[in-house]
DNA sequence: TTATTGTATTTTGAATGCAAAAAGTTATGA
DNA sequence: TCATAACTTTTTGCATTCAAAATACAATAA
């Protein structure tokens, strides 16, 4: 069929792309990626506007996704005077560090009871490329792969609320990489 | 809209009631107190206006506290279709406690270290009269107290991040006990 | 009867509008 | 100069509006 784009819509730059997921989700999705791309710095204030025109929606969406984002602790939402992603103080990493360390092992020991012969190699293969990175010292690849290593467990493992937990409190762990404070010695 | 004892000043049915926290948090929680106290059952479709109307608001905060919720997996949201209380499958359940019991066993060590001699004592009473409704069979005792022995457990852990996810936890498993069939032998 | 098509009603997704709160700016006085 | 007050602009919270999707309903044909 002729791939005619349904004029009489509004010419916008982008591909119309039919509303397929709800918006906010995607909103969701994008904003927490730039957190974790550390595109939005902790304590940075985030106005509705600037992030509606960048994304080029409306308010509503984005406003729900702002929500969804305060609950996974990703952003602080202050009554009356906006969002700010969240800051981390060591306290807050401490305190995150023991917990990660009880989902994982967790999941290690459901893992080992379901592993495959064949996904028992594909995490060994990972590991060990892992591991020559960090001799290495190349942090991104290094963290990389010990990210993918994880979430392959957490697959693995086959507990879809472990994993959820998991994704959320990796996430943000994750963006604690950005603070400034606590950036260099602690994550060995 | 029909606007019920707007003017005439403060002296209505309900207290003015200053907007000091957000409506849609006020409506997340009032939401999440329904479907743990029962009154939403799972699977059962909450549409939007009726909820407005039960709770006298607009669309816009209901729709906000209905992606949160959504979020912590008390609702499931689908797409053009609306909101559903979340329906737990055996298999649901069965993950979860292995999780639940992770992150217990997490609190019960960090709380063990900073315990004090006063908290022991409580959370001991508390353990005893648990005991007894246990014996007694009295269900909706028993399971009142356990959730204050835990909930005490985890405010002596001191450790925000655990207790958040226990939180999210906690309220997803006790949504369980409303649905029919895992109702009855799985709690022992 | 049962199945199917076409139409009206309801419900959802997203944008817009409006009032209150906050932040920013200029002006005034010590 | 510094602090404060009055005013303007921006930003937020929530209600409302509009279009698209889904649902309910009725009429028709088999």
């Amino acid at each position: 069929m002729t791939v005619s784009a349904k004029d009489a819509g509004p010419p916008a730059g982008g591909p119309p792309a039919g509303p397929g997921p709800p918006l906010h989700e995607e909103v969701v999705g994008r904003i927490r990626g730039m957190i974790l791309a550390g595109e939005l710095l902790g304590g940075q204030r985030v106005p509705e506007k600037r992030l509606c025109d960048q994304l080029a929606i409306s308010r509503t969406p984005l406003r729900e996704a702002l929500k969804v984002l305060a609950s996974e602790n990703l952003l602080v939402l202050l009554p009356n005077r906006g969002a700010r992603v969240a800051v981390l103080t060591t306290g807050d990493v401490d305190e995150m560090f023991p917990v990660m360390g009880a989902l994982e092992g967790l999941a290690g020991e459901l893992a080992c009871r379901r592993i495959s012969d064949i996904e028992i190699d594909e995490v060994r293969a990972l590991h060990y490329q892992m591991a020559a990175h960090h001799k290495r010292q190349e942090l991104g690849e290094y963290f990389e792969l010990n990210q993918r290593i994880h979430g392959k467990i957490f697959e693995v493992a086959g507990n879809e609320t472990l994993g959820g937990l998991y994704a959320v409190l990796a996430a943000r762990i994750r963006m604690a990489r950005y603070q400034a404070n606590l950036s260099h010695q602690r994550w060995n």
